[in-house]
RNA sequence: GGGCGCUUAGCUCAGUUGGUUAGAGCGCAGCCUUCACACGGCUGAGGCCGGAGGUUCGAGUCCUCUAGCGCCCA
């Protein structure tokens, strides 16, 4: 590959070498001829060598990293990918041709409970670690029915865990096959040389090590706690992955009676009145003046007869029902920080399954005043599902003259795990935690550091750490996953040891503790007492991916690679994972770096569907890429992403797209025209068609426009700003097509005009045809390298980013854009006059005078002949000057 | 409840730090097969810039209030 170290010549297009037109332009292919062509020709490959030779002194100034999103492949592709990888890839394309050495990775984010869900779905299987591994395991066949929801899991097949794993591994597989697919007919200018995958053996062992080292440095811990749990996946989730939903649901009032004086009645109002046997404490607000005589005082719960406390708790909200609440363990986070500030009991009735649990009324804390009474009642709720059980309890205390008056619905917001079908549940369980809440200044001042594009988005950041509320969760109870490279010892009784965890060595990363084992372990003392076993749980995506900067930089792998590379120039990212991705980037490379991760942060909005919602796969609205692709070509979808804004939410618009296919197919045949009268010109004279050339004063207003485009354009995109960017090069390119290219004409085919006037045209068309297609090259790089191939070596994204300097030298003071305006106007009124006179736009015009000022038709006189043969007319325009006040005007008469 | 964003032509959106008569594309109407382009071109109609105040010589743009929509956080 060959690549332009200067100015002049071949990168501003004047090799000129040769010369090949095709005879029918066209668009068709250009995706697959070209994405081949890059392909073997390396052009996106980062090089360490390059960038050393670019910057010796400091190559990490000539390199510009990309942070990418490595997409979750287990779902279908969405326009939503296209979208916003095109935005980052416009991107990639400038700065590499402003002449960075680019380092643009791509991965795959594959673990997690998306492809679990997947692949259940997919196979109709579960995973049930109890069993044991089958070689050779043929799954059953994909299962047509239940296509969205996860299908029962009385009615999947169950497979071993090492079964189901592998099943995961080539189902992914695939889908990042399609992934790949799709990239690159986008022409996205990845390095497929870096490609990576969350789940694969150098992610595993980055996170696994970077899991050692917050152990190292005391910034994770192992501890029992209440825990957000969705009962379908059984598994933990932080609080990143919940979300709020609106939920009908019902105030119950429930009479409590008072321990020392039962014919005294405290009425609650309670939501969940299936969590009465949970019951360990009412609180009220301290202010509180109704319940103020109760604090510290007992009551007995309804149907229980269970005696609970009465505490006051500036949480308690006066107006909420009747001012007093029931604290259970757990029914929602409040019940924890009471639980916890008040040192209450704890008394877990829902199980993993989301159904209640066996209790055993008179034995440790569940004492009743009437044990029998409590088990009766108790017995209508076991093993029912919290829905199930809440009817009971309600029949019950209906019975039992407890519920006062009826349930009065209401709807309420409600945690639901945001993949989640059923309510979250907080159950007590075993977690490794990160010590997000301890470093939250430091956090909140991070985001400050980062440079957001918009800057707005640093709102979501800021108020999702300062409503951090909880230390981020890191484990899962699934199985396609990073496992916690942890043992613990077995005592003699067969009880785990979970106060002393035995961590792995780093030289063995990565290891699965399942199947590997600890030094000094043989592998027969599995699980048995006085042995060793496994950390069961996998870590939570977002701790694997939250690595990215890590596992693309080669961290500690290739300590030039990540030194080149890292903190990377730019993160790019959409706005939904401002809490998840970034955040979680953030406090990795903060902990483990003690700096950002990354310099800029670059958001793109969502895709909405074309009635501007947010298109959803429940909804079955979701736009598959590929087929917009064929029908209007990756330029041209490119083109619709590209001219959404920063952080803007955009619709998806076909008409968007049509707009962009034409734009292509008009850089097509407009530098058809221009090169197809530059190979006209004689060959042993070409070298000639420069800037120096440039002298005729409608060549050189094209100029001055060309230059305050190019400085638009570039700023535009040093501000991310790839829709500005757009905007302004086609609309001069399109004014340039429709006036520039019509005035000069005649010049280009050296029709009646002196031999410097023709070499000034077709200087100027090769040298505008050379700029325009270069700042089109980020958006529409298929169509710009399928022209500059018609008359270069090498691709255009190899080629310089252009610069005023290119024009400067045809430049002078007294011709500037307004030239070309002024023209175009006369140029229009002209036409206007054919129009509207219902004349062909060939016909022939007798006379053209406009008025106006002198400074103008001094300007308008210096380029007269260009008008008159534009316009068709016979006779030399003539040039008034206007009256003071009057308005200028231009007056056309036809040739009847 | 706290915060952020949006509101400009029938539709989708530009409008950088306040500066002539507010722009583009689609759609609509009319015309033109011209030798880059009919997968085209030209021309035209269409807007009290959400509402109310204010600052200013001057406000779509800045400030205050307000309405509707969307999102983030609690």
């Amino acid at each position: 590959m060959k690549f332009h170290t200067s100015s002049n010549d071949s990168a501003t297009g004047f090799g000129w070498e040769s010369i090949v037109i095709p005879d029918k332009p066209a668009l068709e292919n250009l995706e697959l001829k070209f994405s081949q062509a890059w392909e073997t020709d390396q052009i996106y490959r980062f090089s360490k060598a390059r960038a050393r030779d670019k910057n010796p002194t400091n190559p990490r100034a000539g390199v510009y990293s990309i942070d990418t999103p490595p997409p979750t492949v287990s779902g279908s592709l969405h326009l939503g990918h296209l979208f916003s990888y095109t935005h980052t890839d416009t991107i990639a394309r400038y700065r590499r041709m402003c002449g960075f050495e680019v380092f643009y990775p791509i991965g795959a984010d594959d673990n997690g409970v998306p492809t679990e869900r997947r692949v259940q779905n997919y196979y109709g299987v579960g995973c049930d670690p109890s069993m044991a591994y089958v070689p050779e395991f043929v799954p059953p066949a994909q299962s047509a029915k239940n296509a969205q929801g996860t299908k029962k899991v009385d009615e999947q097949v169950h497979i071993s865990r090492p079964n189901f794993i592998e099943l995961c591994n080539s189902l992914t597989i695939e889908d990042e096959r399609a992934f790949e697919d799709l990239w690159r007919t986008l022409g996205l200018s990845v390095d497929w040389s870096s490609a990576y995958a969350t789940i694969d053996d150098k992610s595993r062992r980055i996170s696994q090590k970077a899991f050692l080292r917050l152990v190292a440095k005391d910034l994770v811990y192992h501890s029992t706690a209440p825990t957000l749990w969705d009962v379908d996946f059984r598994t933990a989730v932080s609080q990143a992955e919940l979300e709020d939903r609106e939920m009908p649901g019902a105030y119950h009032r429930l009479a409590f009676a008072s321990a020392s004086n039962p014919d005294q009645i405290v009425e609650i109002d309670t939501t969940r009145p299936e969590l009465l046997a949970a019951c360990v404490a009412l609180v009220a607000h301290p202010d509180d003046a109704r319940y103020a005589a109760l604090f510290g005082s007992c009551v007995t719960t309804p149907l229980f007869e269970v005696e609970v406390p009465v505490y006051p708790h500036h949480l308690a909200d006066p107006e909420k029902g009747t001012g007093i609440a029931m604290v259970c363990t757990f029914g929602d986070a409040t019940d924890i920080v009471w639980w916890r500030d008040l040192g209450l009991e704890t008394r877990t009735i829902i199980g993993r399954d989301g159904r209640l649990m066996p209790i055993s009324w008179g034995e440790s804390n569940w004492i009743s005043l009437n044990h029998a009474n409590a088990a009766n009642c108790y017995e209508h709720l076991v093993g029912k599902k919290v829905n199930q059980a809440r009817t009971e309890i309600v029949k019950l205390l209906q019975e039992s003259g407890k519920l006062l008056g009826e349930p009065r619905p209401i709807t309420h917001p409600v945690k639901f795990y945001e993949k989640g079908e059923r309510p979250l549940e907080i159950v007590s369980s075993r977690q490794w935690f990160i010590k997000t809440l301890d470093m939250r200044d430091d956090l909140l001042r991070r985001g400050e550091e980062l440079n957001w594009f918009p800057h707005y988005m640093v709102a979501r950041y800021k108020s999702w750490v300062e409503g951090l509320n909880q230390d981020w969760n890191i484990s899962r109870q699934r199985y396609f996953g990073v496992p916690f490279p942890v043992w613990y010892r077995l005592d003699e009784n067969g009880e785990p040891d979970f106060e002393n965890p035995i961590y792995a060595d780093e030289e063995s990363l990565p290891i699965d503790p399942s199947t590997d084992r600890p030094q000094g372990f043989d592998e027969s003392l599995r699980d048995k007492p006085g042995g060793f076993c496994a950390d069961p749980d996998v870590m939570d995506t977002w701790a694997t991916s939250s690595l990215t900067p890590q596992i693309a930089g080669c961290w500690e792998d290739d300590n030039e690679l990540f030194e080149m590379v890292f903190p990377m120039d730019l993160r790019p990212q959409s706005h939904e994972i401002i809490r998840t991705w970034l955040f979680s980037t953030v406090v990795r490379s903060h902990i483990e770096h003690n700096c950002l991760p990354f310099r800029d942060v670059a958001i793109s909005g969502w895709v909405l569907d074309p009635d501007r919602k947010k298109m959803s796969k429940s909804k079955g609205d979701v736009v598959t890429p590929m087929p917009l692709i064929e029908k209007y070509g990756a330029d041209a979808v490119r083109y619709w992403a590209s001219c959404a804004h920063p952080g803007v939410d955009t619709a998806v618009d076909e008409g968007k797209m049509k707009i962009g296919r034409r734009l292509a197919t008009k850089v097509l045949n407009a530098s058809r025209f221009s090169l197809s009268r530059i190979v006209l010109w004689p060959e042993d004279d070409r070298a000639s068609l420069t800037v120096h050339n440039i002298v005729n004063p409608l060549d050189r207003s094209l100029m001055f426009g060309l230059a305050k485009l190019i400085d638009e354009t570039t700023s535009s995109f040093e501000v991310y700003d790839h829709g500005r960017a757009i905007d302004r090069v086609e609309s001069f390119f399109w004014n340039y097509c429709d006036n520039y290219l019509e005035l000069v004409k005649a010049r280009a085919y050296g029709a009646d005009c002196s031999q410097q006037d023709q070499l000034s045209a077709l200087s100027a068309l090769g040298v505008a045809t050379s700029i325009m297609l270069r700042l089109f090259a980020p958006v529409m790089p298929f169509v710009a390298d399928e022209v500059w191939s018609w008359y270069n070596q090498g691709s255009i994204h190899c080629a310089k980013w252009p610069e005023t300097i290119e024009v400067s030298q045809s430049l002078v003071p007294e011709v500037r854009a307004e030239l070309l305006e002024l023209a175009s106007w006369v140029l229009g009124s002209v036409r206007k006059a054919k129009s509207e006179s219902k004349v062909s736009m060939t016909a022939q015009v007798a006379r053209v005078v406009v008025t106006d000022q002198k400074a103008r038709l001094d300007m308008l006189a210096s380029i007269a002949r260009d008008i008159e043969s534009a316009g068709c007319l016979i006779a030399p325009i003539e040039l008034v000057e206007s009256e003071t006040g009057q308005e200028p005007a231009v007056l056309v008469e036809l040739l009847i």
